[in-house]
DNA sequence: CTCTAATGTCTAGCGGTGCTAGAATTCCGG
DNA sequence: CCGGAATTCTAGCACCGCTAGACATTAGAG
């Protein structure tokens, strides 16, 4: 039995090497450096073997996505904590969002812009995605205000950094105001 | 010189060719449809064709999403301009916008999500995309509350619809409490 | 009206992509 | 040590964006 639980572990450690390797190149030279051929020639093994641990390149991308998923969860959760009062947890939490965002821009790609084969939505969302949202939840329910769905605030809260740190990133929105931006969306967004 | 007139305007028609069509196998197919190879089959030229009016298919993207900023502003005006008091015509704004985007995804991902190869926010912005920005502007610089700089107001409001736009269309938001959204997001934002 | 030169268009092909069939190799259990 | 199963690789498919150079068409001079 040994041996196939060695066998089992090393696979799972090259899968864990493959989407490291994809998040890499991605962050450092772009998602459209990402091909089958680098990916492969960067693990030092060949193209086959990237599809059989993945369906396909998209499935890659979507491993990538799950990976920041949990990250940027403890992120916010991290920040979240440090603020006293409501309305500073909901500017750390708003703050930390559009860091993640703009530290990790090929990861945040392949969490929300590109195609990574993921659920939204459902139940059957993966966990961490489900995980990343709570992690929203948790502070901004606090400040949804009276007869206001937590989940609904949540969602438009979101939808504004989402907006914010897209349009920012791909140079939509000069990137000089970002903190006034942030500023004003908690002002007028969270009731305190 | 009559001939030289007529060849200019046969290059220009095939041109508007070539943006209609690469916009309608968008819409129909999706941009990873419109490759090279079928839009030169579509116009019923040869793909080097294209080369002799854009410098690459980006450029081709872009010209779509020009297309698609004259048409969104036009929307906007119309839309903004049919509501009476400040805040009528915010949320028709807001629908407004939400309203193209869901019905013109391609032209949307053309403008926003794909490179297109167009400057934004400098004084070289194509003159369309400025005066997109400027219908909300108008709209939106009516509510913005004092204090507050309509410009860096507008930015925010337009990241607010523009996450909800784009997480709605790619199923990250379940559609069907987009309206509620939209009176949350002017209730919160919008001070009259 | 003809011949030339320029303009316009096409054919063919380059190096790249994601993905896969089938050959070749490696490794394990007996 | 060997046979068979599991694993990995080589080679190739159809497609991509893009372009050099051959070819056809046309305009204007004589």
């Amino acid at each position: 039995m040994s041996v196939q639980e060695r066998k089992q572990r090393e696979r799972a450690e090259r899968e864990r090497l493959i989407v490291a390797t994809a998040r890499e190149l991605a962050e450092h030279q772009g998602w459209d450096a990402v091909t089958t051929r680098r990916l492969a020639e960067r693990i030092e093994y060949s193209q086959p073997v990237l599809y059989s641990h993945f369906r396909g390149k998209r499935e890659i991308i979507g491993a990538v996505a799950l990976d920041g998923a949990t990250e940027m969860a403890a992120a916010l959760r991290t920040a979240a904590s440090a603020g006293d009062g409501p309305r500073a947890r909901v500017t750390a939490l708003a703050r930390a969002y559009l860091g993640f965002a703009a530290r990790n821009p090929a990861v945040y790609d392949a969490m929300f812009e590109l195609d990574g084969g993921l659920a939204f939505a459902h139940e059957d969302t993966p966990q961490p995605l489900k995980d990343a949202f709570s992690a929203l939840l948790e502070t901004l329910g606090e400040v949804a205000g009276d007869g206001v769905h937590p989940g609904l605030f949540t969602e438009l809260f979101w939808a504004a950094l989402h907006g914010l740190a897209t349009l920012t990133r791909a140079g939509r929105l000069p990137p000089e105001h970002t903190e006034a931006r942030v500023e004003l969306l908690v002002n007028r967004l969270a009731i305190t």
